[in-house]
DNA sequence: AGCTTGACCGACC
DNA sequence: TGGTCGGCCAAGC
């Protein structure tokens, strides 16, 4: 068994916080561990990722997951997840976040 | 030691 | 709305 480094099992337990129906970009949550930047959250969610809901830590723009576009898209709807639909004429377009309305800050959750 | 890469970000045009 | 740029920081080669 490969064993979880120190700093991947508190970007872990982040994701774990985040409530259905919204998200936390990596900058987010770097920026609330205080530790390490976007892209360090970002490699850790990509190695680590599977065992946590990993389609509500995002980029900061709205753009779904490349890659898990479709598995993303199902989670999203299935918790009502804000989304601003692909403009017409783009039919071709995946919807992207409203990322306005989703992004989370920590509300609620002892901080 | 130097250079490239990556599930990134904000500013700018 | 969309593309580029510089900055970011750890990992790999």
């Amino acid at each position: 068994m490969e064993e979880l480094p120190d700093y991947a099992e508190r970007v872990l337990e982040v994701a774990e916080l985040i409530p259905p129906g919204r998200v936390m970009t990596y900058g987010d949550v770097a920026e609330w561990l205080g530790e390490g930047g976007p892209r360090q959250v970002g490699r850790v969610m990509a190695l680590y990722g599977a065992a946590v809901p990993w389609w509500r830590v995002v980029r900061s723009d709205g753009v779904l997951l490349p890659g898990h576009e479709l598995s993303a898209l199902a989670e999203y709807r299935s918790e009502s997840t804000p989304l601003r639909e692909a403009p017409r004429g783009a039919e071709g377009h995946l919807p992207r976040l409203d990322m306005k309305r989703a992004r989370w800050d920590g509300e609620g959750s002892h901080i």
